[in-house]
DNA sequence: TGCTCCATGTCAGTATCCTGACATACAGTG
DNA sequence: CACTGTATGTCAGGATACTGACATGGAGCA
């Protein structure tokens, strides 16, 4: 009896509620960044330059979860917007450098405290300790299926 | 003390850990249900139909969190392959009932069994007790997200 | 009955993200 | 030095999901 041979309801699937946790996340984070006119890709992007300025293109992709290419047209809207800026040329291999501008870092301090608001929404009624053991768990499963990969 | 108030690294916030669990997931199921040649929305719209047959193409978009349009495009083409069936006519309302075909099933009993080793795999290491714990943590972050929208 | 309101199915257009491909720059190795 | 392998930035094309809009069918109410 070590493993259940069906999934059962949809409602009771981890991966089902995981799903519907991420989609419910998105939603409310696209309206909390709607005044602020960002994407929640250019939200995440800005808080990953705030944190390590002088990332890369493909950097960032990998730790917003989206590929090369559609990061250059995400960095390429906040380059226009003026919240970031690009060095011109690569001072190593074809790695350009970004980092936020001023605009960008007020822009960032805004989205975040947004963001914030959001997390503590979805969180209420959790303890710390819970909230941990969620984020432990979900590393579990992460690395569980990156390995498999 | 009831609330700090920066995000932290993104490592350690809830939403970031959530989204990269969903997108390992995702990539996990499309690698696993490639053989069979379904996406995801179409696995999830075969299971929905499995557990619940008659189900209309508006109440699958919302049991698989995308839009009535959406899911009509999946349903048209799993219709296509003779995967499922549509009520020519209406019993009630504009809602046309849509049900597994033979197929249909047979494909889903595969897909369903590739999903369930995706989970599997995606719990390895997790006690029953602490799968319930995610489950239902998850359960009251979305409840949270939900009621504030 | 007539009116309002809501849900559904569908069409059209747009946005977003992806896969595939290519040239370039560096590290490692013979 | 030359060669291979890997990583990056970018262009092109296609797949997928969304928003907006409209017509239809039913429920509720005066």
């Amino acid at each position: 009896m070590e493993q259940q041979e069906t999934l059962g309801p949809v409602e009771n699937a981890v991966g089902y509620v995981l799903k519907q946790a991420a989609v419910a996340l998105r939603n409310a984070m696209d309206l909390a960044l709607r005044p602020l006119h960002l994407t929640v890709p250019q939200y995440a992007c800005l808080e990953l330059l705030g944190q390590r300025p002088g990332l890369s293109n493909a950097e960032l992709a990998r730790g917003v979860f989206v590929t090369r290419q559609s990061m250059n047209v995400v960095l390429r809207g906040l380059d226009e917007r003026g919240l970031v800026t690009r060095a011109a040329v690569a001072p190593h291999g074809r790695e350009l450098p970004t980092e936020l501008t001023t605009a960008g870092r007020e822009h960032l301090d805004a989205a975040s405290a947004a963001v914030l608001a959001v997390q503590t929404t979805m969180c209420a009624g959790l303890t710390p300790a819970r909230q941990q053991a969620l984020l432990e768990t979900l590393a579990v499963c992460i690395r569980n299926l990156n390995d498999g990969s």
